[in-house]
DNA sequence: TCGAGGTATCTTGCATTGCAAGATAGTGAA
DNA sequence: TTCACTATCTTGCAATGCAAGATACCTCGA
């Protein structure tokens, strides 16, 4: 799987995920491991980014299947992210599939 | 617009492009900018590296109304790049769209 | 008891790529 | 001669996903 596509989109995806319900980091690679390629190398150092900018908060849970979780829940700031992002990918998705399948463009 | 989501696309973007015809840079440049923004700071270098790696060869133009035109032709070689990018670009953006709109993943 | 495997988090450094900014230069019109 | 449009190119930066490795808890089987 192309790294490069997943620039951005993996934040948005994470925020969404989020605006379902509150999630720790190991469930959040797997969920979206079902979807598509990713490691934890790259969800950690992001939910870390995404709480310094207030995003997300966190808090620890006990686990009996092992050492605590760290769930992040989304904020209100975090909600609004998410629907800018996803406002602005799905935008873009339609821009270059509309590329890609030679359709004429309308605006210009 | 969101630079991270570019990221990759723009080379399928490209190569999908000079598969419909041959063109020269700056072309590029305006014909995609009317999808979404774009600048030429990507495209050249881009295109420098897409020579490179063989998938496209450059041949020089003379133009009326500016300097010599620097056109791009897609080699098979870039057909068959163009032809992955696209299909891991589809498979991507059916499986971001599914977790976006809260889908229930079908493998796994 | 010991090891393996699953669960769970985190860090470091690297590779890739889009972009801003600037340089260069041909053409034609004001 | 000055401006705008056309056209190409380079440099250095910013952002982000990833590989690799470290740490540590729990359970189960040999």
């Amino acid at each position: 799987m192309n790294a490069q596509f997943k620039k951005g989109v993996l934040e948005m995806c994470v925020l969404v995920l989020l605006g379902e319900r509150d999630r720790y980091g190991y469930e959040l690679v797997q969920d979206i491991s079902h979807r598509f390629e990713i490691s934890e190398g790259s969800i950690y150092p992001l939910l870390r980014r995404l709480r310094d900018e207030g995003s997300v908060v966190t808090y620890l849970q006990e686990s009996a299947e092992g050492p605590a979780r760290k769930y992040y829940s989304l904020t209100e700031k975090g909600g609004i992210v998410r629907d800018d992002l996803v406002a602005e990918w799905q935008e873009f998705a339609a821009a270059v599939n509309g590329l890609v399948k030679g359709e004429k463009h309308a605006e210009g």
